[in-house]
DNA sequence: ATGACGGTAGCATACCGA
C-alpha cells in the first residue's frame, strides 16, 4: 500500500502537475491540502479519469484538504471533532485497499504567524494551539480504535534543529516555537510514529522550499510534511521519501510530495 | 526588518502563506 501527502497550493493550478505525479507514483491514496477549491470548483472527472475516487472538505480561497483512493473512501469526519472550526482543516476516512481497511486524515494545520501588517497579533497562533489540542484528542479516540491508522499532511511544524536551513532565524516564527513542537513532540510520545524520521534519523527530509529567491536551487528548505503513524501502521512501514519530483517540475506547489509504503 | 514569489478574489490591490 502506497500513501501520499502533498499539499498542492490550489488544486486546479497544480492540476497538470497532480495528474503526472499520480500517473508516475499510482498511489493508492493520496491526502491533498490546500486545494483551495470547493465542491463546484473541484477537478473531480479529471481525477476519476485517473483512476480516483475523490472525497474533499472544501474552502474557497483559502484551505482545504481531500482524499484520493483507487478504492473505496468512507469519511468519518469532517473537520475535527467538538471543534469549531471556520476552516477546511481535516478530512479523516476510512479506505478499503485490496480488502484492508485503513484509516487516514487529510490534515492542514494551521500557519500561525500574524499578519505582516499587525506582528504582535497573537490570535492566529492561539488558534493554531487551539487546533492543535483538538487534534490531539481526536488522534487519542484514534489510536484506542488500534485500526492501522495514518495522520498525513502539512503540520505546518519544523520539529527539530536540523528540519530547517538555518534553526536561529525562526526560534520566534510559529512554525517553529516550542509550543507547536511540543505538541508534535507529545503526539509521538502517545504513539503515533513519524514515518520518515523512524526510517531515517538522520536524513535530511526538506518538503517545502519558499518560491523566492533561489531557496530550491539552494536547498533553503523545511520539513513541516509528515506521514504520522499508529502502531499497527507502523508495523508495516517499509519504506518513507520524499519525491522531489513535484517541486522540480513546471509550475510547481512550494511543497514537495512524502510518500511512503506499507505491507 | 523587508521582500523575494505565487494563488485567489475580482479587476486594483489586499490577503494569505512558511
Amino acid at each position: 500500500m502506497k500513501i501520499a501527502t502533498y499539499n498542492v497550493n490550489s488544486v486546479n493550478a497544480r492540476l497538470e502537475n497532480l495528474l503526472a505525479w499520480l500517473k508516475a507514483e499510482e498511489p493508492d491514496i493520496a491526502l491533498l491540502q490546500e486545494i483551495k477549491s470547493e465542491h463546484n470548483a473541484f477537478p473531480m472527472f479529471e481525477l476519476m479519469s485517473a483512476g480516483y475516487e475523490a472525497k474533499i472538505l472544501g474552502q474557497k480561497s483559502y484551505n482545504g484538504v481531500a482524499v484520493l483512493s483507487r478504492g473505496k473512501i468512507t469519511v468519518t469526519a469532517e473537520g475535527l471533532p467538538d471543534f469549531e472550526d471556520e476552516q477546511a482543516r481535516y478530512l479523516e476516512a476510512e479506505i478499503d485497499v485490496g480488502g484492508a481497511i485503513w484509516r487516514v486524515a487529510s490534515i492542514y494545520a494551521p500557519n500561525g504567524n500574524p499578519p505582516y501588517n499587525d506582528p504582535d497579533d497573537d490570535s492566529r497562533y492561539a488558534y493554531k494551539l487551539r487546533w492543535f489540542a483538538a487534534l490531539r484528542r481526536r488522534a487519542a479516540e484514534l489510536l484506542a480504535s488500534r485500526q492501522p491508522t495514518i495522520l498525513g499532511g502539512d503540520f505546518n511544524v519544523i520539529l527539530r534543529d536540523d528540519d530547517v536551513y538555518n534553526p536561529d532565524d525562526f526560534r520566534r516564527n510559529a512554525l517553529f516555537r516550542p509550543e507547536v513542537r511540543a505538541a508534535l513532540t507529545a503526539l509521538q510520545h502517545e504513539g503515533w510514529y513519524d514515518a520518515f524520521r523512524t526510517l531515517h534519523p538522520l536524513k535530511n527530509g526538506y518538503t517545502y522550499w519558499d518560491y523566492a529567491g533561489a531557496a530550491l536551487h539552494n536547498d533553503l528548505g523545511m520539513r513541516i510534511d509528515y506521514l504520522f503513524c499508529s502502531p499497527a501502521a507502523v508495523d508495516r512501514l517499509v519504506s518513507c521519501d520524499v519525491n522531489k519530483t513535484p517541486r522540480l517540475a513546471i509550475k510547481p506547489s512550494d511543497h514537495t510530495v512524502l510518500q511512503a509504503v506499507l505491507s
